[in-house]
DNA sequence: GGTGTGACCAGCT
DNA sequence: AAGCTGGCCACAC
């Protein structure tokens, strides 16, 4: 028989990084939105370890534009610098309010909504 | 090769 | 209401 699903030749990180790729100038998405789109909830924490070895890769992820639930850039640390993913973030229009983003709801951009499949 | 951890989320107590 | 735990998958030791 062929491996289990959780064996396909694109793991998680391949997804999840085409998603970050594929977030418009000017939005945000969060780690659970990711999640979601690729078919598992709970996936959230990959998301986030995906973006830790996004740095990494050959390619530039825009993992500024990937945020958590409450909007708030609860990797802006793990950037070049503390204030980095803000810089990145405004230079796009984006407001940042207390290391949160304001207005997400307005700006969020939801994988599942926008591209569906 | 088992165990721990990680930029999260949602449910339960 | 707020704090804790479980769950998910991949990677490092």
């Amino acid at each position: 028989m062929e491996k289990p699903a959780s064996r396909r030749n694109f793991s998680f990180f391949e997804n999840v990084y085409e998603v970050v790729k594929l977030i418009p100038h000017g939005r945000a998405t969060s780690y659970g939105a990711i999640a979601n789109y690729l078919g598992s909830r709970g996936s959230a924490r990959m998301v986030g370890w995906a973006m830790n070895a996004s740095h990494h890769l050959p390619e530039a992820i825009p993992a500024h534009r990937v945020v958590n639930r409450n909007g708030m850039l609860s990797g802006k640390h793990h950037f070049g610098g503390p204030d980095l993913m803000q810089q990145l973030l405004e230079s796009e229009g984006i407001v940042i309010e207390g290391d949160q983003i304001k207005n997400f709801r307005d700006i969020f951009w939801d994988p599942v909504k926008e591209i569906g499949f």
